[in-house]
DNA sequence: GTCTATAATTTGATAGAC
DNA sequence: GTCTATCAAATTATAGAC
């Protein structure tokens, strides 16, 4: 990804907290991981692992809210679209041997209740999350308000998906789950066209 | 809760696991937290962090699996039931100033790809989790398949929503799905019904 | 069984040569 | 900017007195 000695960095922290999680990164291991000099670590981030870390949240959080216009600019019925993601997180899901889910909520819940400049942190990229997940419903005819449940819902079935499928090591809850999540999209697709 | 140091030392480790994670707590803290000397901890579990923490969770799986006859004893309609359980998750997290969530699902994401053992004590306890719920919902009616499926869904919606609320803490997100629940077990319920 | 002291390793972080 | 050596503190774990 980045060629940069900053962004190889960065991108060493989202693959090691995503795997590994939070406390048990160190920043050894980081530098390690992008192939850099343990000093350039607080050469780029003087604020050492917290300024770090909530760059690394940052950039995963503006990575992954691309997956959003891929699945739905590629595919008109949103209904389908919210499948394939979770079909697509599947396949990655077996592709990485159970290690690549999301990239911040293993971090998320570690931090929540101990580094609150990092908790607001992975707040502000659920929140950009949801918000273009419901601007998709809402394109598609879906009330706002009824948009934003399914858009919290879907983020937190995919999340808890993503738990169960690595604890088990088997990708068919994701896959299991995104199926119920088609069914509610178009669920509310059919309240709205029934009005 | 528990009155002997050996179940002080458990109770300690359910507590700091759930809002640290496994690798953010160490043993002094829980030594701590439990009241007990440090040396004590080798004493009841001599394979170390490891066999305290399979113990850990074994003993949560236990504690939270006893939750869900509480809901769907005391309430005929599962699809009610269900619901409740979303509306007392949202209270103790607001009671616990958004720390007690699932008292697994942190350490399950942390050891997911980097300790296999405990991977697998994490998986025990969701296949537990999954089949008393799915035995709920087929008790009621539905059909096993939908019923497997119904409970995989929610336990995954449950967990992602616990994400979710910490980070924001805000419990509405808990709240907001656990409605959405409570309609997609009316939906398997009338389609059973209606057959 | 309780408790303390300590070993061996690893952690985040800094200093300073180049 | 790169890289190495090093520090102080914390980590898991052990030994052994009581």
């Amino acid at each position: 990804m980045g060629s940069t000695t900053r962004e190889r960095i960065i991108d060493a922290g989202v693959t090691l907290f995503r795997r590994q999680g939070y406390a048990g990164t160190g920043m050894k291991a980081i530098a390690k991981q992008a192939s850099a000099p343990f000093g350039s670590i607080y050469h780029f981030f003087p604020g050492g692992k917290d300024e770090l870390s909530a760059e690394v949240v940052r950039a995963a959080g503006r990575a992954y809210a691309l997956l959003i216009p891929m699945f739905f600019d590629s595919e008109p019925d949103v209904a389908v679209a919210t499948r394939n993601a979770f079909v697509g997180a599947a396949q990655t899901l077996r592709a990485s041997d159970y290690a690549d889910a999301c990239p911040i909520a293993t971090l998320a819940l570690e931090v929540a209740s101990t580094n609150e400049p990092l908790r607001i942190a992975t707040a502000d990229v659920f929140t950009q999350w949801t918000r273009d997940m419901a601007d998709r419903y809402i394109a598609a005819g879906i009330d706002s308000g009824a948009a934003e449940g399914l858009a919290v819902t879907i983020i937190s079935a995919l999340e808890g998906a993503f738990v169960l499928s690595r604890a088990w090591r088997d990708a068919r809850a994701v896959e299991r789950v995104g199926e119920t999540m088609f069914q509610l999209v178009r669920a509310a697709q059919a309240a709205q066209g029934g009005a």
